[in-house]
DNA sequence: ACTCAAGTTTGATCTATGTCAACAACCCAG
DNA sequence: CTGGGTTGTTGACATAGATCAAACTTGAGT
């Protein structure tokens, strides 16, 4: 592999022949909405291009904000964290998507974000973006239809740390995973993790001992199939009623058991 | 009770003598941006002002998104849901806060919002707002901010929901309205509750009997005196250590025990 | 190819908090 | 003022999942 392809710290501005009409993602930069002049425009908010390596740090809570960050390639998870040091992860990021744009009111970013693997970013500047969007209305709402998804997905999020156990938190993971990987056009029920189990356990509140073991359990039942950081899903319909029914595993239990259960679920 | 101020549906044209001018609420819809005529054009995209008594919804998940609400008056709970029934409260909001401003981008109510007191609301077409918006940069700007506000918000929420024990939740929680109230220039030391146990319980990820539990074992120490839904908060520091310092609770356990509990906090 | 740190898996044990149940206090509506 | 429904409180007990500990696996760097 190119040895400067991995250099985290350059910015490779000798790809600079790669407008961003030849970029991989432009379709998703295209929700920008800016409709006519769209590959100068975007050239032009763009500060620089930039790669991390896993664990680097793209921005830090309390850095001051003057970026948003497109991923181009590659992932990334964000997470906040306690003054004594405990940490959430509020989300992993994958190519294509916006970093950074909550933050907007404080002028200070609330929370970090680190690669995952190695990352290629375009950095956006937020004044100029903030200056295309008062003239660009498609811009605004564009930005404003970023922010709710986000608001959309801590929901969905608390939802899931708020009120359900750890077996629907499992399966709605892989299960949130497929919808994304399929929406990109990737197999929905074959792909590979760019997370560990601690960043798994630490985004669904749980321990990482407890993913392990309810991917084995899951694999034991025969729904998935989990080599390392290879998931393969076989049971689409069965991982959709435990992540979606609070009642699926006492069914389950209750097939194979003393009917009690199944009495309880009837209540 | 007059049959009509119990009539949810009521449109208080009757109290229209009211303009955004005199409203109590006005310095909180002023950040709406708008610098000039601001009452002119506050009063054009209302839509109607309307009354909820409590238990009554505001708006409810899946409904078409056609307004935002800004509450006149009351207070509101909001919340999100599974597809069977458990419910996870996202969020109180009182006098003066908007609503209902997420769900932007699906056009569509992701959330339920239910009034907990009885509560005055004025109706803003979203239609109206975002064509305003569209005109107004200072009002896209205080969009942007609000939306992002409540993304922080949300990260706090899901930090204390995947990370904070019992005790540092109702803790945090005390504080929080403790600010908020400060905020609006009410005491910051002593309030009114307009939630009960069970809504506090459910919003913190926790079952309102520890929410119980929490109260007496905190007025036991002498850090608040609770009665009913009336709270004084007698103990600020102390409170602050144990909602942000996760070994707070263990030093208080070692001080009257055998030190064992200090040993660990040292580790 | 080898090494070592990092990541993963599994088992044994512990505990914070949930659940269930009974009761007490409160608040309206009549 | 009075009765019944709602809300809050307290105790006894159960348990999901955390924590601790000990292999085992893997893959990045030499």
């Amino acid at each position: 592999m190119d040895a400067k392809a991995i250099n985290p710290e350059r910015d490779d501005n000798a790809c600079r022949a790669v407008t961003c009409n030849d970029c991989g993602v432009y379709s998703l930069c295209a929700p920008f909405g800016v409709d006519e002049d769209v590959n100068a425009v975007l050239e032009g908010i763009i500060k620089r291009r930039a790669t991390f390596r896993r664990g680097e740090v793209i921005f830090a809570m309390g850095q001051p904000f003057v970026s948003v960050y497109a991923i181009k390639s590659g992932s990334v998870k964000t997470f906040v964290s306690t003054d004594d040091g405990r940490i959430q992860v509020t989300g992993f990021h994958v190519a294509g998507e916006l970093l950074g744009l909550n933050s907007m009111s404080s002028g200070i970013h609330t929370s970090e974000a680190r690669a995952l693997e190695t990352t290629n970013v375009c950095e956006v500047d937020i004044d100029r973006l903030d200056e295309l969007a008062r003239r660009t209305p498609s811009l605004q709402r564009a930005l404003i239809r970023i922010m709710s998804g986000e608001i959309e997905h801590h929901q969905e999020l608390m939802l899931l740390l708020g009120k359900k156990t750890a077996e629907e938190r499992v399966a709605t993971y892989l299960l949130s995973l497929s919808r994304r990987f399929a929406k990109r056009n990737f197999s929905p029920t074959q792909f590979q993790l760019s997370m560990s189990r601690g960043d798994i356990g630490n985004y669904l509140g749980i321990a990482e001992e407890t993913v392990c073991r309810i991917f084995t359990r899951f694999e034991d039942e025969g729904l998935v199939t989990i080599r390392h950081r290879h998931v393969q899903l076989n049971e689409m319909d069965a991982l959709n009623r435990i992540a979606h029914d609070h009642h699926a595993h006492l069914r389950r239990l209750a097939e194979s058991g003393s009917g009690e259960a199944l009495r309880a679920v009837a209540s």
